[in-house]
DNA sequence: GGTGCAGTTCAAGCGGTCTTGAACTATATG
DNA sequence: CATATAGTTCAAGACCGCTTGAACTGCACC
């Protein structure tokens, strides 16, 4: 949300930034901060959309130090990303016979990313949630002279939160179906050639 | 997501706060601060879930200057959260006939507010993302020798927004309707006992 | 062992949002 | 008109997470 106001749009400043450094197409630089916001609105940082992003986009696995180059960030922010990105699973690290450097590919399941952590940050949180309103109606309950529609309204909240929770669980869900049409999209793509893509 | 991290459970530290102006109720303040703590996830402030949910449980319209003093809250930032929650339709802002202040009661549609402003936000994003890979594409197009594959998975990309996109309008319509029925539970209540003001 | 490069860690700095508190406007009252 | 109380605005500051950059580890090769 924030992160989308920044600066000119599409084709504005991006097109002509002096990048000395960083050999990013310019569509490429687009992209990637795309899927960096989107990232971000999901509550990810934008950087590691963008480093996913770059990656997927150029198909082949790059080092740390090529992504440092091409999304101008420091080694460190490098470094800690990717460690995030692999533990999630939606890059891999490989190391070529010949080479002495890591290089890091991929996966194609950035929504597999998203909903699952998603659901792990829902499920810690939705619990907690849930145990207040618990401790809240039990404290409730056991003071006496409280009107007995203060308390009809707890347990009302109570139950609000709980179809909040159904209704979150309901889209992961069906989000992942969803996006799974996709998947075998872009798993077709990765094991055969090109076919006019649906 | 963030600030759920803050400070002991329910029970532990809020039960036996020296609160010295605030008479929140322990119960009360637990509710309240869950409530606070689901709209902060959703991208709100805490504080705009914390004064809702007070109104909310109170059942009677409220004077700035107490939600101030319950939820000790600064005078200029209480004037701007009701601001907000009133543009959003969450409270409503009533004067009571002898009364020389307003007084602001929540509605009950919290969750209308929540789907409602992510609609928004969503529609604007969306669009904006959409708009970003459409460029991009352009752009990669008119440039030549760039390899097919290339353009490709920028195009994937491009049907992966798409998805998730329609994901999130499938997720916003079912959680509004999903959560009506609570709403109708809702509304019960708020005819059946509270018909003194409106 | 020494040099150089890849990668990690983390304290410090930066940039952003949220809150505060004081100055201000508005309105009622004697 | 003076006073008081309610409400608004906004610059300054608190706060918090992200990024940086330097110090460090690990490893290969000479």
């Amino acid at each position: 949300m924030k992160g989308y106001l920044w600066t000119g749009g599409p084709g504005s400043s991006a097109s002509e930034a002096p990048q000395v450094e960083g050999r990013l197409a310019p569509w490429e630089a687009i992209a990637v901060d795309a899927v960096g916001n989107v990232i971000e609105f999901w509550g990810f940082k934008r950087n590691q959309g963008r480093v996913w992003a770059l990656l997927y986009l150029r198909g082949e696995p790059l080092t740390a130090g090529e992504i440092e180059r091409e999304l101008d960030l420091s080694k460190g922010g490098v470094s800690m990303l990717l460690r995030d990105l692999e533990r999630w699973g939606v890059i891999q690290r490989v190391r070529l016979p010949q080479d002495t450097a890591w290089r890091y590919g991929a996966e194609n399941d950035l929504v597999r990313m998203v909903t699952h952590v998603i659901e792990e940050r829902e499920a810690g949180f939705v619990a907690r949630i849930r145990a207040d309103l618990a401790e809240a109606r039990r404290l409730a309950e056991t003071q006496d002279g409280l009107p007995p529609d203060r308390l009809q309204r707890l347990e009302k909240m109570a139950t609000l939160a709980e179809h909040v929770e159904r209704a979150l669980r309901l889209f992961i869900k069906t989000s992942r179906l969803d996006v799974s049409g996709v998947l075998s999209v872009f798993r077709d793509e990765a094991t055969g050639s090109r076919r006019g893509l649906k």
